[in-house]
DNA sequence: ATTACTGTATCAATCACTTAATACAATAAT
DNA sequence: ATTATTGTATTAAGTGATTGATACAGTAAT
């Protein structure tokens, strides 16, 4: 797997996304053990501090919880990954809305286009 | 009218955005004459440097026009500012179905949670 | 006890962006 | 002609965020 890094948005960031995503989407299951923060550090090649950063994000958001000194699991609390997964989706759908809005374009038209682009 | 600028974003790239829309959405027309660079930073509360290095994207995408002395002007190009706007349009749609799919939602979740927000 | 693995903390270096202070060139207005 | 207003260019400094290097602390395994 690619981990696609640009330069134009902080690398942890980008991390937390991918991280937060592989979570909500289903890759990395509730319980499954996280690789340590040198190892994936290692495997994105990027500076362990950049990880261990956005770790520290996940972690405020609950989605990942720390063991001192065994590792870090992802959280077991299925209720909160669907609830940041529909919120994720809201944010994405009223983001969008409001960008198409602003460029002039109304229901109607948002959805004609939504229907041909595939 | 609030030039909202944040932090978090380059702020000549925020004021390009600003620009950009209000011509494609038609708040300034083709032909229209734009405040000078140092009246806009003034309005904007931004160095003229940084105002003026917006200017200089936009005016590398085609849709402003230079007259070195006397200011610029939106381009009368209508149809180049009807492209643009479709080519905004475009790259929504498809950021936004993307990472709609890649949270694991199906064309007709993503469809009917369009409809439902509104 | 020693080793090897965790996460964590600290400090410095780097980088992009912004701001600042000026200066110059061209033209419209007077 | 003079003045004011355009855009433009240059150089320096400041600022904040990111990254990098390294050391520290705790615990499981042996």
């Amino acid at each position: 797997m690619a981990w696609n890094l640009d330069n134009d948005r902080p690398i942890y960031a980008q991390i937390v996304e991918r991280i937060q995503l592989q979570i909500v989407s289903g890759i990395y299951k509730p319980g499954d053990k996280l690789p340590s923060v040198r190892e994936l550090a290692a495997v994105a090649g990027v500076n362990p501090n950049t990880m261990q950063k956005a770790f520290g994000e996940l972690e405020r958001s609950g989605l990942i919880i720390t063991q001192r000194t065994s590792g870090r699991i992802v959280t077991e609390n299925e209720h909160m990954i669907t609830e940041i997964k529909k919120e994720l989706a809201k944010e994405h759908v009223e983001r969008f809305l409001e960008k198409m809005r602003e460029l002039g374009f109304e229901k109607k038209e948002i959805m004609a286009l939504l229907e041909s682009d595939k």
